[in-house]
DNA sequence: AAGGCGGGGTA
DNA sequence: TACCCAGCCTT
């Protein structure tokens, strides 16, 4: 237990000088803590700082936020991905405005009771926010772990967070520790030393002499993790459909993949050019001219859409089905558009040739 | 335990 | 190209 103190203890000192400057450690509340780890979920820091900023300035409390209509919540997670994650985020906001009084509750147990938060996300806002000795163990922390005790454990293995978890209830115990600075610094070696990708730098660390991993090199081995499976793939066809005043768009189902954004009316497969005609008419439109557009390709995590484009330039009025006809600046506004078509965005308000 | 759920950076 | 990122929820 005396090597662990002494490790924890110079992991302390490492991180209060080496902590970047981060907008969420300013002034850490637990509102702005629960906001940023929401926002951090397999998210990069350097992606966050904006979405974090803007979001702060609209949002600054637990009621604006409980207050917030949908329309507006996604449109500042526009981007980001994850949008589950915003939409637990205001449910959780209303959940605190009733059973907590408006302030998050200063247990890990009660956190947890909260939607869209989990072991890790709880115990990092009760040690941060409330000074708590709970764990909060994410990817950074499972491999930093690892690689200290040169453990060939599979990290994807709920055991194996389970293990970790239990090891740091005890680490953050120990006297003189600051509960969240000792969660920050193992998350911060994570992030700036004991990298993800490529070689670790072991000069720079503060465990270089007990870390297992660096006296066996064996640091390319860990962390040890079961890959997932492929990624299928999804052809598609991507109309951006324009009279002389306005857009088509279509407001996705609120389940499932990219819950309640919008997006430019698609259809399954690969149409040609004929087939799209047929297409738009069955959207309930009469098409005066069409022409393709560029092919596109977006990556998810799970799923490759492989996209061909037309645009259409239809007669004035209405669709007789479910989409949305707008003018460009509302659409602008308004609506949350994923990135998988950021290809489409461009060919908004531009003339359909013959 | 496994799969769904975004988007972008990095080697 | 493949992997990963301050993970959570559903099945």
């Amino acid at each position: 237990m005396e090597a662990h103190r002494s490790n924890a203890i110079a992991l302390c000192e490492w991180f209060r000088a080496n902590a970047r400057e981060l907008p969420w450690r300013e002034l850490p509340s637990p509102y702005h803590v629960w906001i940023s780890e929401i926002m951090l979920q397999q998210t990069r820091v350097e992606a966050v700082k904006p979405y974090y900023m803007r979001f702060m300035e609209r949002l600054p409390d637990v009621q604006a936020l409980a207050n917030c209509p949908e329309s507006v919540y996604l449109k500042l997670w526009e981007g980001l991905g994850y949008y589950s994650r915003v939409r637990n985020l205001h449910a959780a906001a209303e959940q605190i405005m009733e059973q907590f009084d408006g302030r998050l509750p200063a247990s890990k147990e009660e956190l947890l009771q909260l939607k869209g938060i989990g072991s890790y996300t709880a115990g990092a806002i009760a040690s941060i926010a409330f000074g708590l000795p709970e764990p909060a163990v994410d990817g950074n922390v499972l491999r930093v772990l690892m690689r200290l005790m040169d453990c060939k454990w599979d990290i994807a293995a709920a055991s194996t967070k389970k293990q970790v978890e239990t090891l740091l209830a005890d680490w953050l115990t120990l006297d003189g520790i600051r509960p969240g600075e000792l969660n920050q610094a193992l998350m911060e070696l994570g992030a700036l030393v004991c990298v993800p990708n490529g070689a670790p730098h072991c000069a720079d660390c503060p465990w270089q002499a007990s870390c297992r991993s660096c006296q066996n090199q064996t640091w390319d081995q860990i962390p040890v993790k079961t890959p997932k499976r492929p990624r299928r793939i999804e052809e598609k066809t991507v109309f951006v459909i324009q009279n002389q005043d306005g857009v088509f768009f279509h407001k996705r189902a609120s389940k499932g993949l990219l819950a309640g954004l919008y997006e430019f009316p698609n259809v399954e497969g690969f149409c040609t050019q004929e087939e799209a005609l047929e297409a738009v008419k069955s959207f309930g439109l009469r098409p005066i001219r069409i022409r393709p557009i560029t092919d596109a390709k977006h990556i998810f995590t799970h799923i490759e859409w492989h996209m061909k484009g037309y645009a259409v330039m239809v007669e004035l009025g209405e669709a007789g089905t479910d989409l949305l006809y707008v003018d460009v600046e509302q659409a602008q506004r308004e609506f949350s558009i994923p990135s998988a078509f950021r290809a489409y965005k461009q060919y908004i308000g531009v003339e359909v040739e013959k």
